[in-house]
DNA sequence: AAGACGAAAGTGGTTGA
DNA sequence: TCAACAACTTTCGTCTT
């Protein structure tokens, strides 16, 4: 179990931060995070970055093919026949009869249950592969549950919704994944995702906070492998930023990235546009832009 | 030779008439 | 439904270390 970790492997420190919230344990030297998912019982590996985790997940590839009762319907066929087709005794017949009967009924009544007992599958799937604590899923279950209700499933495919559910349960929780994350682990297009959510999102007028770009930190930091101290600063740069309102519009991962390099920088232990920029998901260029709206409006005296 | 910089053109999504 | 728009990307030439 994840819990037992004591001392970082990195630097091994046993200053050990549990971030219930985040559902991480963190390394308060470095930064590494030791553990993700310290409240889920499911997989019982270790993944000490994201890397590592892609590795080392279960379930393999995300399931491509899947749709609606593919796979999740049998039926006992109506020829009384053995498997070679030959005559089967009347007291065969009659257990078969009643095998028919118990099945049809055992196997979903309504469709809601169907479309729940799909939908709850892939969620599953999807939140362990994201590394989510239990809570996550219960809470995004419940959404999924709603929505179920107010009918809004009708017309999409139940996985897209089941990822903007995820979405947007994440963000409410300030465990931000990127829609990209999503989009990976779940095999749904990225804008896909977006549409369902934004539909969710009015139909059940959802209050869904904007994204506070230090909530990226940690994480970048940890794939950056820079300590504690940098991410403080990155997230008081962060801070300060907000509170000039130079923020508003901004992608939330590009912030993040902008204010970790110029963190980074600042101890001397530089890492390059490109580095921050590949862990971050966006480009150099938006490094470049947002560094430089960061410089000037903080008036920061930082040289390379 | 690698990294940083910024201009210019292109992309996908939002907004408002 | 269309056009304007903002944020971000791609690409590329130039400068710096």
């Amino acid at each position: 179990m994840s819990s037992a970790v004591k001392k970082c492997p990195e630097c091994k420190s046993a200053r050990l931060i549990r971030d219930y919230e985040r559902g991480e344990i963190i390394c308060g030297d470095c930064g590494l995070i030791l553990a993700e998912n310290i409240q889920d019982q499911g997989p019982e590996w270790r993944a000490f970055d994201a890397e590592q985790k892609e590795k080392k997940a279960r379930g393999g590839a995300p399931i491509k093919y899947m749709r609606p009762n593919k796979g999740l319907v049998t039926e006992i066929d109506q020829y009384n026949r053995d498997i070679r087709g030959g005559k089967i005794s009347p007291k065969k017949q009659a257990q078969l009869y009643r095998m028919r009967k118990w099945h049809k009924r055992a196997s979903v009544s309504t469709s809601m249950e169907r479309n729940l007992i799909i939908a709850l599958t892939e969620l599953d799937r999807v939140a362990s592969s994201l590394g989510l604590p239990e809570n996550i899923k219960e809470s995004a279950a419940l959404l999924y549950r709603k929505a179920v209700k107010a009918e809004l499933i009708r017309g999409r495919l139940i996985e897209s919704v089941v990822a903007a559910v995820i979405y947007a349960i994440c963000r409410m929780q300030g465990i931000p994944r990127t829609l990209d994350e999503i989009s990976k682990s779940s095999g749904i297009e990225k804008k896909e995702i977006g549409r369902a959510y934004r539909f969710l999102k009015g139909e059940l007028g959802m209050d869904v906070p904007l994204t506070d770009p230090s909530q990226y930190v940690p994480k970048f930091a940890a794939a950056l492998k820079l300590n504690g101290e940098v991410q403080d600063d990155a997230i008081k740069l962060i801070r300060k930023a907000l509170r000039k309102g130079l923020i508003s519009g901004r992608g939330p991962t590009g912030v993040a990235a902008a204010a970790l390099y110029i963190a980074s920088a600042m101890h001397g232990v530089k890492k390059t546009q490109k580095e921050v920029a590949d862990v971050a998901g966006v480009t150099e260029v938006t490094i470049r832009n947002r560094y430089r709206e960061l410089k000037k409006e903080l008036g920061l005296k930082v040289n390379l």
